[in-house]
DNA sequence: TCAATCCGGGG
DNA sequence: GTGTACGGATTGA
């Protein structure tokens, strides 16, 4: 049964009003709106031209009593005179407790600054100014958000992802510096998934003035709703822009307002043109986004960004890197060099053309596949399409979510507050044992804080229509219902996308309710003491969950905020696994659901957060500084992973003899140079160095000029190595990101006994948790100096040792729950 | 060696 | 008018 309730809260989360297929809101202060919908049964394209009732929210109405009879409470009787400002009373104790509107909120602005102006005797221009003075007693929103919060509605109701008219377009350019190289190319792909290819006709300024009119008709006559590429806010549209400018050809990409770009302050934007900030000179440059009105201006690099932080698996978040990751690259895809893009183009402009297709071609699959975390955010919270794209999800979603939930229900807000001092306490993290362990599993707790804040009631103080957490709850719900649909959906069809995106967007808010509370007092509800309490039971779940643990015979190695490593004897079977997990599940409070993650065969336990993990299957996990690191040489690394695999399959002789063979490679060169070389990225220009080189001498430049090269551009990356002589090497000259070369003219002239020591100290050292220190000495001994006395290495076994840290000693302590 | 600081991407 | 990541690499003391 629904009851009253019940519906108001889902308003808190989706807004009142059903208006369908919105794609596109642009508002201005004077109270006109401009609301673009697609229509889902004919896919055409109405724009709407709507009045809203611009508004503020202030703390006090001194500064509008000035006003006199053209100030009037909401309720007043309407005359033939309409007040210039109206204003309403909220319930409650929130600071920000009188909302105020006018027909055109320009003048409502102008009347709270000119009543402020006379109230402070200083001239102030701008709510900005009257913010700084007076911090928490006006909240101003953007006018699209006015709109949104006063209406209820939100963009894409009863419209599916793929109804949305996407283009997307990509620009190729001689170079990085729009002040200085051209865009020579431009490819499109279009909604209905044709492609083009436009090129200046020459590489003057007639050539790519043409180019940029060009590209800006094709976006006006296929009129997409929303403009995507990979990166688009941090190149493509300010190197748009400052070539326009500087070329002076006008350009409009939006469905409304005048010539030339738009721009918005952002925190993820660019650093706004070099020349100075007139309107505003003390300050540093701020950075911006473009904006399109009428158009959402879409950043596929902001959704790999968001994908990647919650799965943690990308490589990397280039177009390329992500593409091929997810498997959407096409077979035959070609790939170009940056730097070598221009010149490729001057001797094979086809593979430049094909290039450029697959760039736009990727970009569209990719966004399908990520972008629908933003879209299905759109649909609940009151902000526009691109902004949810690149929001922050505590002050950028939760936040407008909680100002509507407030407002409709009347209710004054809480303006932002300092904490009172009290410090934030984090997670607990313990290392029980470090060394090698066998039969290892890892259980975890699956999104811990938000459970602990639905178990608990644990919400900010300040929040007294209890928004929070009823939002909380009702997102898991619908969480749990999006994946529901996601496993019932036609596999690849538009409907499995978007609501496996709807799940992977409701994950990052749920899980960011708690950083919302702990944010200090950057966020409006913000409440230090109800994070401590998550965080002081998130440490009690974890101790009560490795004292039942150990109570059923495991090794507990480390627990870490919300997981626990153990080893198990030898004799249990996986479903004994399973059943310990289980029944301590049983203990732990309901709504928090301990599952079991994995199991592996063994684990080499380093130090806390360094770790190997090896899988039933031979797969090797390395985790932690201390086992990765892109500087690290490849002779090193190799070793490192095939001595730990020995070490933890019990091989000891193993591991020396693959200790041995390394030191012997070295020594008898049958290792390539690029096998010892680190990569290393260059900061410095040439011009740069040589200033500097007469106080400091450094590996890779020297390399360098000793290679002959004395061009090179900051941010290349090449392979160094230390030489016989004491002198820097150079691998093969530069290299592309992610490109080894080959051992072309390969002279093998490197310092083996450099080598051989860093064997020892950097590398083996990563093994000696796992032995005794004898058995250590022993097994990473030279082979002359190997003891007469030694033991055989069959003999050596590995060591799993206790650190100390104990259950008894934590400070915290928790009875088990009933039931689970 | 350790702790602040920067960076991620685009041609 | 913004938005509080994070983990690795680099730089500075």
């Amino acid at each position: 049964m629904t009851s009253a309730t019940d519906l108001v809260r889902d308003e808190w989360l989706w807004g009142w009003d059903p208006t369908p297929g919105i794609v596109s809101v642009y508002a201005s202060q004077d109270g006109r709106a401009s609301v673009w919908r697609r229509l889902a049964e004919t896919d055409a394209l109405v724009r709407e031209e709507e009045r809203f009732r611009p508004w503020l929210l202030v703390a006090h109405l001194r500064d509008l009593a000035l006003l006199g009879a053209r100030l009037a409470p909401d309720d007043a009787p309407r005359h033939r005179n309409d007040p210039l400002v109206r204003h309403r009373e909220l319930s409650g104790s929130g600071a920000l407790r009188h909302f105020v509107s006018a027909r055109d909120g320009r003048r409502l602005v102008a009347a709270l600054l000119d009543g402020a102006s006379r109230r402070l005797q200083t001239p102030l221009r701008h709510l900005s100014q009257l913010q700084r003075l007076e911090p928490g007693t006006v909240l101003a929103l953007p006018p699209e958000e006015q709109y949104l919060v006063a209406t209820g509605r939100t963009y894409f109701q009863d419209l599916a992802f793929d109804q949305v008219h996407r283009l997307q377009f990509d620009l190729e350019t001689t170079g990085l510096d729009a002040r200085r190289d051209r865009i020579f190319m431009v490819s499109i792909r279009y909604h209905t998934g044709e492609t083009a290819v436009l090129e200046a006709r020459d590489d003057g300024d007639a050539g790519e003035a043409d180019l940029i009119r060009t590209l800006v008709a094709r976006v006006g006559d296929a009129d997409p709703d929303v403009i995507e590429n990979h990166n688009l806010h941090g190149f493509d549209l300010p190197f748009l822009d400052r070539r326009a400018r500087i070329l002076g050809v006008p350009i409009s990409l939006g469905r409304a307002g005048g010539p030339g770009l738009r721009m918005r302050a952002a925190r993820h934007g660019v650093s706004e043109s070099d020349r100075p900030d007139w309107s505003d000179p003390g300050s540093r440059q701020r950075r911006v986004r473009f904006v399109a009105p009428g158009r959402e201006l879409i950043d596929t690099l902001d959704a790999v960004r968001r994908y990647d932080f919650s799965t943690r698996e990308l490589p990397g978040h280039g177009l390329k890197a992500v593409a091929k990751h997810l498997g959407i690259a096409r077979a035959g895809r070609v790939y170009i060099p940056g730097s070598e893009i221009y010149t490729t183009y001057r001797a094979e402009p086809d593979r430049v053309r094909r290039y450029a297709t697959d760039d736009v071609e990727e970009v569209a699959a990719l966004s399908r596949m990520l972008g629908g975390a933003a879209y299905a955010l759109a649909r609940m919270v009151p902000r526009r399409y691109e902004r949810l794209a690149d929001a922050g999800p505590a002050t950028g979603v939760i936040d407008p979510l909680l100002v509507r939930a407030y407002l409709r229900a009347g209710a004054a807000l809480p303006a932002h507050e300092q904490g009172d001092g009290t410090p934030h306490s984090g997670a607990a993290l313990h290392l029980f044992a470090s060394g090698a362990a066998h039969r290892v599993v890892k259980a975890d707790v699956a999104s811990l804080y938000p459970s602990l804040m639905r178990v608990y009631r644990i919400g900010p103080a300040r929040d007294r229509l209890g928004v929070l957490l009823a939002l909380v709850d009702r997102l898991v719900e619908r969480r749990l219902l999006a994946k529901a649909n996601a496993r019932t959906a036609a596999p690849g069809s538009a409907e499995q996308h978007t609501e496996e995106a709807t799940s992977a967007a409701l994950k990052i808010v749920v899980n960011s309710a708690y950083g919302y509370m702990a944010a200090g007092g950057l966020t409006r509800f913000a409440d230090v003491h109800a994070a401590n309490e998550v965080t002081r039971r998130g440490r009690e779940v974890l101790a009560l969950m490795c004292r039942e643990l150990a109570a059923r015979g495991v090794t507990l190695i480390e627990a870490d905020t919300d997981g626990v490593y153990f080893a198990v004897p030898e004799n249990w079977t996986e479903a004994d696994e399973r059943r310990v997990v289980g029944e301590v599940a049983m203990l732990l409070p309901r709504l928090v659901q301990l599952e079991f993650e994995g199991r592996y065969a063994a684990m080499l336990s380093h130090e806390p957060k360094n770790y190997a993990l090896l899988g039933y299957d031979g797969t090797l996990l390395l985790r932690g500084v201390a086992f990765r690191s892109s500087r690290a040489e490849p002779f090193g690394e190799a070793f490192l992973r095939r001595a730990i695999r020995r070490a933890l399959l019990g091989d000891t002789a193993g591991v020396r003899e693959i200790y041995l063979a390394t030191i012997d490679a070295l020594r008898n060169r049958t290792l390539p140079t690029h096998d010892v070389s680190s990569l290393v990225r260059l900061t410095k220009s040439p011009e740069a160095y040589q200033t500097a080189r007469a106080t400091r001498r450094e590996l890779p430049y020297e390399a360098l000029l000793a290679a002959g090269r004395e061009q090179w551009e900051s941010g290349d990356r090449i392979r160094v190595y230390r030489k016989r002589n004491g002198e820097a090497g150079l691998v093969s000259g530069l290299v592309a990101p992610g490109d080894d070369m080959g051992a072309a003219a390969d002279p093998r002239d490197y310092d083996a006994e450099f080598y051989v020591r860093l064997l020892r100290t950097t590398y083996a050292e990563r093994l000696a948790r796992a032995f005794g220190p004898e058995d250590f000495a022993t097994l990473f001994a030279d082979a002359d100096q190997y003891p007469l006395f030694a033991y055989p290495l069959e003999s050596i076994h590995t060591v799993l040792a206790p650190t100390g840290a104990s259950l008894t000693n934590w400070d915290e302590s928790l009875e088990p729950a009933q039931g689970g």
